[in-house]
DNA sequence: ACCTGAACACCGTTCAAGT
DNA sequence: ACCTGAACACCGTTCAAGT
């Protein structure tokens, strides 16, 4: 069962009109802006309608708190994000296991690494939210996704492929956020996605049967 | 060269007196209480100060600020937790490689699983700091001391131990940080950590030389 | 249907006064 | 040398009033 989005996470109203509309994209990209050039610690509800050009009172009436703003910026990356890796576990289909983790390891890293002041906005702006909704919904789609790609794999089966597939995507998920996190400088960080390849590879030829 | 920590998230004065440690110790505690029981977006100085049983006075007699505050606890935590991952390190020295893989593995998930909310709220409450130079010297600590044991191996040397360090620190730590923040539940968890230690050794033994 | 912005409660931080 | 707590500035949130 898929738990719902906590109630009071939720965009208080849809756009009925086109002005509205237009509103909440202003707000989601000042709310980026400020979070890439001040940090979370200055996003104040202030300057985001500042920057959006609304009044803060507009912004009440969109999110019915700071949390939820940043909730529903989550949600919209993550989603993106879920269909990325979704759409390349797809096209993987059948193709031998080294190309398959090769696949996913370099679309995730590329979809983090694109924009890496905006990933590490992220990343921090995460930390005040009951955000367990919004990972476990990704966490949902692209485990089924990987899973399924695994089980096409030609050159290998796995006696467990759900406790396999768990560990690979923690691995790789894991080791990209503490790349961020140490933030390594390019050629290191590019050193390491190699060996995350290799590593994933020899995983997975070590234990298949 | 390690670099300092930022001035103005030190702590403004080393107590002097059995008193002033003895209020030190009482904040620290009184920190970790509300963090645990009602998360860092509920951590206020107010709050702190009242479980301390000091006024908010005398914290900022310690703490510039709020920051400085949980930059302290941090580094407390990264301090101990670096000792022990250098001891069992250093236990290691001479080892198998499969041996050391373990052992490093199960010291550090240990170490995060000992006391899960403590660990989950220090996780969260270091979003709003700088908390570069703590992670920093965190891993350079751990880095020499298990690029150390690694070079001890008697069953595998490896042409680039630098980067075949960094890749299994940051994979393991990566893949520790990402069970927690999909909360898996414990018997997932322990069969990730089981597979975590599969793959570091399959990778080590298919890059040794 | 959507927007405004003054007003209120609360939190971080300071500092004059105490022991 | 250490501690107190009222006072101030600022931020999240509301709501009566506007278009």
């Amino acid at each position: 069962m898929v738990p719902d989005a906590p109630k009071h996470l939720t965009p208080r109203k849809k756009p009925r009109q086109a002005r509205a509309a237009a509103t909440l994209d202003a707000i989601f990209e000042a709310t980026l802006q400020v979070l890439v050039a001040e940090g979370p610690e200055h996003l104040t509800t202030t300057r985001v309608a500042e920057r959006a050009g609304v009044s803060v009172g507009t912004m009440y009436q969109y999110f019915p708190h700071k949390q939820g703003l940043l909730y529903a910026l989550n949600e919209r990356y993550l989603l993106a994000l879920a269909e990325r890796v979704e759409a390349q576990a797809l096209a993987c289909h059948g193709a031998p296991i080294a190309k398959m983790v090769e696949s996913i390891v370099k679309t995730y890293w590329a979809a983090k690494m694109e924009r890496p002041e905006v990933t590490r906005a992220l990343y921090r702006s995460v930390v005040e939210l009951d955000n367990d909704a919004l990972i476990e919904a990704f966490a949902r789609r692209v485990d089924t996704a990987t899973e399924a790609m695994l089980t096409t794999a030609p050159d290998a089966k796995f006696a467990d492929p759900r406790t396999v597939n768990l560990t690979l995507l923690t691995t790789i998920f894991g080791a990209v956020r503490n790349v961020f996190e140490r933030d390594l400088p390019a050629s290191e960080a590019h050193a390491v996605q190699h060996q995350l390849i290799l590593m994933c590879v020899a995983y997975l030829t070590a234990i298949k049967s």
